[in-house]
DNA sequence: GTGGCACGCATACGACGTACTCATCTTGTC
DNA sequence: GACAAGATGAGTACGTCGTATGCGTGCCAC
């Protein structure tokens, strides 16, 4: 079925067994806290429980794993062979598991949308609240900056986690009287600029680790480069730059900056959309 | 050097030859027109000429190649070896022009963003020089998603091409009377949003490839799974916005209200920025 | 006991990037 | 015109990857 033309990326197999275990762990993670759990707010995934000694295969070790992994080495030093090499278990016997590499990407990502467990700030502003959602965020793609490969590959993953942070994001607006396509909006705008910084985090981190030269040594590398366009005189604007100061330099506080312009740009839009017609 | 740990990812080899032939060719693609050419503005790369019919292998009919691969199969669907075949070469042919795969994806790169090559319009005010880059952007993820997948893991390329389009970016702001720091804080927020959303974008389109499966197909197909979340009714939000209306809908409706929001905010800065003590 | 089955793994296949090596073709020199 | 030297192209091979297939092993219901 589906066709695979030429023959490449098969993907997903489809040997029963296997994808029956995968189900029913994957369901036995995700439904317990998203369905059966009376809790006061929001709960999400439980996760990992304290990483059982053992030494049976499971989801949980193997996306534990695999997350190690990716963390260490970028999304391209991810192999199911190594995971299961550093779990001490056969290639294959993932596969018992786990579907394939891209479901378990699929599971690494929602899990680590749930690392971050403490509650927001109660009883305060959306402004604050967005800020509080887009800063956990840009951590959680500083911790795993693997995260944002993934996002640029595959369809959002609706895991319980994700849904609940987009849920809690969105809940900061609520009772503006915004329409909820309109909360929607906003929540995934927040995200998306989030997101485009990240990329930058991110791409030098992961160009670091695969060049082992650090920012200013790379830098230095192509600065003779550089610099003989920019002496050219075409790029006015760059070389006043690079006579002041040579790059984003503190890469936490352009973060700052611009989400900060982005929540101010929201601010107008929400006093105009609150109280429409009153001042005018 | 390099020492390139356990083995894994060697990556650009030194056979001289290669390495010169690629310099030869880059600097021949690069220089005439970033230094020599008396143009009256700012002038982007020549690029490819009218793909010169010839037969004989060179650096931009490989780069041609390599990008209407991508175009067509997404990033991971580019191989070296189909690559060549499609150019009737062999495979190791290809790397008398090019060092290897990260350097060929690099000259992609930087020929894509020499694609649109009409002014922005003449005289406009910061903000509409602001979105009409932006719009640019936008536009360029929408036609090679696969740009998108390349900035999340190299460093941005410096390549004369995005070198011009971020001079222009900055140019925009030229005569506000900000800081050259802040000014190109401004340029990369802007283009931070761009991607963040971008993000969005391409992950629909790459998945779609990936699947087969329409965005609406995939939305039908999750919909069980998803609403069976939504019933538990611990995601009031959410369950509202499905009620109304279920998705992003308009993609690009969603871009312009986001980047409106920016800019709004944006404007909020500059105008603090530019008078300082006078109303207040 | 003894099937059946859940589980783990060894082997194998076809893709990949690219190093090494040889063949062919072009060009400069006499 | 003959011929050496370099430029250019490609065939083969190595090590990596994801994963399909099929074979053992041990546990458990009957």
């Amino acid at each position: 079925m589906e066709a695979a033309p030429r023959g490449r990326r098969p993907r997903y197999c489809s040997r029963s067994c296997q994808a029956r275990a995968y189900r029913a762990r994957a369901a036995a993670r995700t439904e317990p806290a998203g369905v059966s759990r009376p809790s006061p707010a929001i709960a999400p995934v439980p996760d990992e429980a304290p990483q059982p000694p053992a030494e049976g295969l499971s989801v949980q070790r193997i996306v534990a794993a695999a997350i190690a992994m990716a963390d260490a080495e970028g999304l391209d030093g991810l192999s199911m062979r190594r995971v299961a090499t550093r779990l001490g278990a056969g290639t294959m016997s993932l596969y018992r598991y786990v579907p394939g590499k891209d479901a378990l990407i699929e599971l690494m990502v929602d899990a680590v949308h749930g690392e971050e467990r403490q509650a927001p700030p109660a009883d305060a502003g959306w402004r604050v609240l967005l800020r509080y959602a887009a800063r956990r965020e840009w951590r959680l793609y500083s911790r795993h900056p693997w995260l944002l490969q993934t996002v640029a590959t595959t369809r959002p993953p609706f895991g319980p986690n994700v849904l609940t942070e987009l849920e809690r994001t969105m809940q900061a607006m609520d009772g503006l009287g915004l329409a909820p396509v309109i909360t929607h909006w906003v929540a995934i705008a927040v995200s998306a600029q989030v997101q485009g910084a990240a990329l930058l985090l991110v791409s030098e981190v992961e160009e670091e680790r695969r060049t082992g030269r650090t920012t200013l040594q790379w830098r230095a590398d192509k600065m003779p480069a550089i610099r003989e366009i920019i002496d050219t005189g075409q790029f006015p604007m760059l070389t006043r730059l690079l006579e002041e100061q040579d790059d984003v330099a503190d890469i936490d506080a352009w973060f700052e900056f611009s989400l900060n312009r982005l929540l101010d740009g929201l601010a107008v839009f929400v006093e105009s959309e609150t109280r429409p017609p009153r001042t005018l």
